[in-house]
DNA sequence: CGAAGGTTTGACATTAGTCAACTCCGGTGG
DNA sequence: CCACCGGAGTTGACTAATGTCAAACCTTCG
C-alpha cells in the first residue's frame, strides 16, 4: 500500500532554502509510507544500468553509489545516496545508472506503476516528482561544474565541504566526516585517479587543513582555508 | 493563451527511441501553442543565473548557449539549445544557469504560472514535465561522463558525433556540420582550452577524419574512424 | 585600408596519470 | 597468540597530456 499525506501547497516556483538537500525531496514524496523493505549487502547492486525501471527506492540506512560505465570500463560515479535520499527517480523506462551499496544498506521500494496511478489523480504528486528531478538536475549540473572546471585540489576540497554541509543538514557534527566510500569511489566521482586523491588528502593533512585519523575519518581543522582552496562555492539554486 | 492538444497516453515507463532528442519533449509539451514571441540578438541573454524563473522558452530559430560561471570567471557551458528545444524547464524559483543567444534567435515564452495552472487540472502535463526534465537529467549525466572520463580527442570526437546525430534527427545532412558556436563556447562545453580544441580539430583534419572548410564548417569524412576515436558511445537511455 | 575578434600554431610549464614498491589493517587459520 | 594473506591506501619516480603565454594569421566590418 502506498499512502501519501498532503501538507504542502507550494509548487514549481516555490523557492527552497539554499542548504536544502537536493536529493531529499520535500513535500509529498518524503512522506511516502508503505513501500516494500529491501536489504542489500555491501557491494551488492540495487539495480544496474539498463534494468527496467520498475521501482524507485528511498535509502533508509547505509549508502548507495550511483555510477555509469564506459565500454572500456572507465567509471563515472554520479552520486552517493544517503539515508532519506531517493534513487531511480529520473529513470525513463530503464535505469541509466547502476546503484551499488557501499555497505549493508536498507531501502524502501515504491513501484513506479503505483506512482503513475497516484499521479493521475493527484497533480500535486507529479509536480513533486518534477521538482525532485529538477533538484537532481541542478545537483548534476553543479557537479559538472565542480569536476570539469576545477583542479584536483579544488575538487577534493569542495567534495569535503559538500560532505560537511550534508552532515550539517542532518544535524551531525559538521567537521567530523566519516567517508562511507572507498578512495576508488571518490576518484571515479571526482574524475581523478586514486593516487591523486590520496596525494591530495595527504597534502591537506600536511598543510593543517584536515586531520586524517584513519583513512575513512576526516576532520576539518581549518574550514576557512578549505573553503579558500575549493575555488569558491557555486551556490545551488542561486 | 496556452493551448494543449492531447494525443499521447504513455507516461513514466514509456520507453523512447534511443536517438530521440532529449531536449525536445514528446507529448503535450511539444504541442504547446500560444506562447509569447521574443527575439534576442547575438550575445544577448534570454535570462541570467539567479533571475526569477517566470517563463520557460521554446527556441524557434537560432541557438542558445546555457552556461554557469564560477566566482573567478571560469565558465561551464551546460548545453546548446537548438530550434524545438525547451530552455528553463528544470528551474525551481530561479534560473540556475544563464542563457545567451549565439546568434539572432527567436523564442516562444510560456509563463510558468500558466504551466502550474494547467498541471493542476491535467496530470498528464505534469508527467510530461517530469519526463522532459528526466531527459535533461540523462543528457547531463551523459555529459558528465563524456567530459570527466574522456581525453581531449575523445571529447571533441563525441561532440562532433553528437552534432551529427542531431542533424540526422532533424533530417539534415548527417556529415556536414555547421557549428553555431565559437571555439570558446566549445572549449567551455568540453572543459578544455580553446587552444586544445583548435589543435584537436587540426589533428582530425590532418588525419583525414574531417574537413574544415571554414572554421564553422565541419564535414565528417570518416565517420567510422571518428566513432573509434570517440572512445565508444555511451548510449542514452540504455 | 585598418582595426577587432576569433582562430591557429609554437615553445614551454604544469598538472595529473602511470607504474611500481611499500605500508597498514583486518580477517583467517595454524 | 601470532603469522600470513589480501585488499585498500600511500608514496615515489617518471611520463604524457593539457594548460599557459605569445605571436601570427584570417575574416569581417566599419
Amino acid at each position: 500500500m502506498l499512502a501519501v499525506a498532503f501538507t504542502s501547497d507550494e509548487h514549481i516556483e516555490a523557492p527552497r532554502p539554499a542548504n536544502a538537500n537536493p536529493r531529499k525531496p520535500s513535500g509529498l514524496l518524503s512522506q511516502l509510507t508503505g513501500g516494500t523493505p529491501r536489504v542489500v549487502d555491501a557491494k551488492d547492486h540495487v539495480f544496474r544500468e539498463g534494468d527496467p525501471a520498475t521501482s524507485v527506492y528511498r535509502v533508509e540506512s547505509g549508502h548507495v553509489c550511483l555510477y555509469r560505465l564506459m565500454p572500456d570500463g572507465r567509471r563515472q560515479v554520479m552520486d552517493f545516496a544517503y539515508p532519506g535520499d531517493f534513487i531511480g527517480l529520473g529513470a525513463l523506462g530503464h535505469h541509466a545508472a547502476s546503484a551499488q551499496a557501499t555497505e549493508k544498506t536498507r531501502l524502501c521500494a515504491f513501484a513506479v506503476a503505483t506512482f503513475r496511478e497516484i499521479a493521475r489523480n493527484q497533480p500535486s504528486l507529479s509536480l513533486n516528482l518534477y521538482e525532485a528531478v529538477s533538484q537532481e538536475l541542478q545537483a548534476t549540473r553543479e557537479m559538472l561544474m565542480n569536476v570539469c572546471q576545477r583542479t584536483a585540489l579544488e575538487r577534493v576540497a569542495s567534495f569535503l565541504l559538500e560532505l560537511s554541509r550534508r552532515n550539517e543538514r542532518r544535524g551531525e557534527a559538521a567537521h567530523d566526516i566519516v567517508l562511507p566510500m572507498t578512495r576508488t569511489d571518490i576518484a571515479d566521482f571526482l574524475g581523478l585517479t586514486i593516487e591523486t586523491v590520496s596525494r591530495t588528502f595527504t597534502k591537506l593533512r600536511q598543510d593543517g587543513v584536515i586531520d586524517l585519523e584513519q583513512c575513512i575519518l576526516v576532520s576539518i581543522r581549518d574550514p576557512q582555508k578549505l573553503e579558500g582552496l575549493s575555488g569558491g562555492r557555486v551556490e545551488r539554486n542561486a
